[in-house]
DNA sequence: CGGCACCTTGATGAGGCTCAATATACGTGG
DNA sequence: CCACGTATATTGAGCCTCATCAAGGTGCCG
């Protein structure tokens, strides 16, 4: 069960009712809250409810009615999806500043589980469908917003047609970063909350083949594996890499 | 450059103005049209335009703007998107109902090309905004419709990522027809609009392993290849090498 | 009939998967 | 703090699928 209180101390909370609230959330410039004015955000703040999840708790499950939407304040999440012959694939990693449930759908299509602890502002799918309806122009942000899943999962295929090894890796590496510059964070260090087989079952690839990619990059200098995550050395020729 | 006309007789124009309009469009039920009332059809129909396009002609090219959405009512097209080194890879293909655009981007994210004579109901992208922007319901629909892309988009890359030739040529075969039942189109033979290369460049392989392995299929009498298309002759078995 | 685009088939090899054996990190309890 | 067990990651050897290269084959249109 989730804890219904705000994340540990560092991960600060700042979306509590009592110290702030939507209007100075973190996240609200780069999420679908941007496009709501004061008065909006004030009854988008009333519908919400800050939770918290442990890494490794579900925050929900494929094919199950969906019963609230999320957005991402704080940690990171895995997407994924089952076949129904055991085969996994990750759809993807939801970070700060991601909502999850855009297309607002009845039920479920992938399967979302914490990569580390993770702190959200829920939203019940009900009222928030109800906001949605009177408030076209936050609808029409989040149809924007789907619009760019749209053509992030259509790099995703390219890269999963067309691409090798060596090119999916060094793409990924590269994704993840912009999307951390994204969110201001741009250390040297890049954080891997993944597992190997996480990043294989994302990339189309076994965890032998990611692990030993990611040596050789190691070897050769490009980057420098280090416990949680890369040190990216060589952003040119990670580049090169990516194609 | 397209004629501005009806489609030739064996694809017989229902759109025209004078024939009856969208009211009584073919493609209504199953398009994002189906939203709207009797009056907002009448608004909707005043900015559609109908053209018709010859096969191999471009509909528009990918990073271009986007001036107009279609709604296509007669033939198949092609979306694919190039890389900067020249790999192309095609993202999928629009068949009768399917509406171009959906996401309403400024520019085009894929290249769009007719694989036969096409007709679509083609509204300027600025006036189809307005509309949309007068009728949430209309934005509504569009969002569910995007919402069942991006779960499109999904399946195919567990496609992509995780499966063998066998599968991927036989689920696409099953993909295709299950689109065609779901407009009315139930013949025992399946239409392939497409060329190898085309179906090649959809599922991440090349040429000569998608030719194979349909000889493969003809031989094992899964399937029979006959011009412009194939007869399914075991559905189950098809199924089965589907996964 | 010839030219062209598209498709099929064959031979060969490389990249990534499979199987198997460690190695490392982490959490737990002594 | 260390010993142990578990989960995760790395590395190696061999094989298999699919890409590559190359040569016909088929159908269509001028």
């Amino acid at each position: 069960m989730p804890s219904e209180t705000c994340a540990p101390d560092q991960h600060p909370c700042r979306h509590g009712r009592t110290e702030g609230g939507c209007a100075e959330c973190r996240v609200r410039l780069v999420s679908v809250c941007a496009a709501l004015t004061g008065d909006e955000l004030d009854e988008l703040e009333g519908l919400s409810r800050h939770v918290a999840f442990d890494a490794r708790q579900t925050l929900f499950s494929q094919d199950e009615e969906a019963i609230a939407v999320f957005n991402i304040t704080e940690g990171a999440v895995r997407l994924s999806r089952l076949l129904p012959d055991g085969r996994r694939h990750v759809m993807g990693f939801a970070l700060i500043g991601d909502f999850l449930g855009l297309a607002l759908p009845e039920r479920q299509t992938v399967t979302a589980e914490a990569l580390s602890p993770v702190a959200v502002c829920r939203f019940e799918r009900r009222a928030f469908l109800d906001l949605v309806t009177r408030k076209p122009h936050l609808l029409q942000r989040l149809h924007e917003r789907a619009g760019y899943e749209l053509g992030l999962a259509q790099d995703q295929m390219m890269l999963l047609g067309r691409r090798g090894a060596e090119e999916k890796v060094a793409s990924f590496l590269l994704g993840l970063r912009e999307r951390y510059a994204r969110i201001g964070l741009t250390s040297v260090t890049l954080e891997l909350p993944m597992g190997r087989q996480d990043i294989a079952d994302h990339l189309g690839l076994t965890i032998e083949t990611v692990s030993r990619t990611l040596s050789r990059f190691d070897r050769e200098k490009v980057i420098l594996i280090v416990p949680g995550g890369v040190r990216l050395l060589d952003l040119g020729r990670l580049k090169r890499l990516a194609g």
